[in-house]
RNA sequence: GGUCGGAUGGCCGAGUGGCUAGGCUCAGCUCUGCAAAAGCUGCUACAGCGGUUCGAAUCCGCUUUCGACCUCCA
């Protein structure tokens, strides 16, 4: 019985998860920024991250999993000004954060109910934790480490790195750092340019600012996280996850404030996911090349050829191991989804057939085999969450179910154990770890499958005339309707509907 | 420019010193009234050049090339 293990980004190497505290784990990760609608990108991390937090679950861990909202900062939309130049608009022509806030909150929440994740159980807003940031950044200043210029507040990172390993987690150089020639807002106030903002100085038509020691402002990008994450989790807690373009400074900065702040690192295991990329180029706003959940699920874009399901893009996403890129194109998705489809006919299958009973398998290779694909599931999770051969095991199961119903496989040939095995580790994996779900919900029982079960009976009895002039126009007419009728070799009949 | 990470069969993608995943596509076969589905079979790849080794896609070096981060970014 192999024990989890994963790749912790801090250390650069696969470590066992040993949890701070025996039996609980607390997990931490970046959520979205809510002034725009999220896209196929931002979906990786929190399917990544969800399968990792039902693992956990299934190991019998009680985990508390936090995602926080950025709703903070500084925000334009598309259209509207963050920024009332003008100063003379009408209340409700200017953008209102917290209603655009609000919409993309609910839009990001569906996006992830249509994924199957799983809800954190702390989703912590970032504008419902200022007194807590607030709090931190004075003592960060109490404890010399930050400053403040005309209203902001800055941290002083080459104080901090003289004393703490600035730079560990990203791989940065200090020295290589401090001579960066980029051009930032607030530049000419820090000491060094490697400093970052824990308070921004709002300007007076800034539309998000809130009162604090330094005057109206606004907290920087990265002490919400570690106000919330020690807030929810502790001062040490387990692991934190997040986007690997997050590593620097994000993370470099969290670790930092929090190590001032507490005395000690915040994180014992920092996970990272890779991106998606489209043309082998990072999706990401600033390359102009996203494509939304809503466009996805559509197909409402130029490069889309068709609408994919949000399953098939779980399946999609679930078939890469999450530290390798992964290359959207129509190709790739429309892969996944057949193979989606075959996959999960074959689940249904095997949760429908029953076994002989019989406790010695006739073939006892197959037998030994399925076993081994079924216990190599575990094997490969605590892998640093392989899921990618997870699947691949799946479908090596797939023609032994499928052959089973199909007499190519004798029924007797594995053991009722065995039976029991690979129904019940198929259910758990599929289900509940990876979270998967059916493309379209089966009804029978309704209306649609009265008349279907009628049309059924018509063909079946045209069939028996050796009428296929009519059976095969019943086949054909349902087939553009959008209902697949498969003759099976019992002699019954099934449907599938698009 | 600095730091880091990739280059795997027609496509997508695991893997990592010997046993040469998996998916999709394609071809053939079985089953079938036909079809679909399913099953079976075939397609043997690891950027290039050196080196280490009995043995390398897997380790080391160099070259080519792509990308990420260094700025908001999942």
């Amino acid at each position: 019985m192999s024990e989890l293990h994963f790749y912790n980004s801090y250390t650069r190497q696969k470590e066992k998860f040993e949890p701070l505290t025996p039996g609980y784990a607390g997990l931490y990760v970046c959520g979205p920024t809510v002034s725009g609608e999220s896209h196929l990108g931002h979906a990786r991390p929190y399917i990544t991250f969800d399968v990792v937090q039902r693992y956990l679950k299934h190991l019998g861990y009680k985990v508390r999993y936090v995602r926080n909202i950025t709703d903070a900062g500084h925000f334009e939309e598309e259209g509207r000004e963050a920024i009332d130049k003008v100063g003379e608009k009408a209340k409700l022509e200017k953008l209102e954060p917290m209603e655009m806030v609000h919409k993309y909150t609910s839009l990001f929440h569906y996006g992830m109910r249509l994924f199957n994740n799983d809800e954190p159980s702390i989703e912590p807003t970032a504008t419902g934790h200022i007194i807590e940031q607030i709090t931190m950044i004075e003592t960060i200043i109490d404890k010399g480490y930050a400053y403040e210029v005309n209203g902001s507040v800055y941290f002083d990172v080459k104080k901090y790195a003289e004393k703490y390993p600035y730079g560990k987690l990203s791989g940065r150089i200090l020295d290589d750092l401090l001579e960066t020639t980029r051009e930032l807002d607030g530049q000419d106030e820090k000491r060094n340019k490697v400093d970052f903002a824990l308070w921004k100085k709002a300007p007076a038509e800034h539309i998000q600012h809130w009162n604090s020691p330094w005057g109206e402002g606004f907290p920087g990008w990265h002490i919400e996280c570690s106000a919330m994450s020690s807030k929810y989790l502790g001062e040490t807690f387990d692991i934190h996850g997040g986007g690997m373009d997050l590593l620097f400074p994000h993370h470099e900065s969290e670790i930092a404030q929090s190590t001032i702040v507490h005395g000690h690192p915040p994180v014992r295991y920092w996970m990272h996911n890779n991106m998606i990329t489209i043309n082998g180029k990072k999706m990401g706003k600033s390359y102009n090349n996203v494509i939304k959940l809503s466009e996805l699920f559509s197909g409402n874009h130029p490069i889309l050829e068709q609408p994919y399901h949000p399953m098939v893009v779980r399946f999609y996403i679930l078939q890469t191991h999450y530290r390798s890129t992964l290359d959207f194109s129509n190709e790739a998705l429309q892969a996944s989804e057949k193979a989606f489809r075959r996959l999960w006919e074959a689940y249904e299958i095997l949760q429908k057939i029953t076994h002989p009973g019989n406790a010695d398998a006739a073939n006892a290779e197959l037998d030994k085999q399925v076993t081994n694909w079924c216990n190599e599931f575990e094997e490969f999770m605590n892998d640093d969450f392989n899921t990618a051969k997870v699947i691949a095991n799946m479908f090596e199961l797939a023609p032994v179910i499928n052959g089973i119903k199909g007499g190519q496989v004798a029924a007797n040939a594995i053991s009722a154990g065995t039976f029991e095995l690979l129904k019940r580790t198929f259910k758990t994996y599929l289900e509940e770890i990876l979270g998967m779900q059916p493309l379209a919900a089966q009804q029978s029982g309704s209306k649609l499958d009265s008349v279907l079960s009628l049309l059924i009976e018509i063909r079946k009895d045209a069939k028996k005339r050796k009428d296929f002039a009519t059976s095969d126009q019943i086949r054909n007419k349902l087939a553009e309707a959008g209902v697949m009728l498969k003759d099976e070799k019992d002699g019954s009949v099934s449907y599938t509907i698009e």
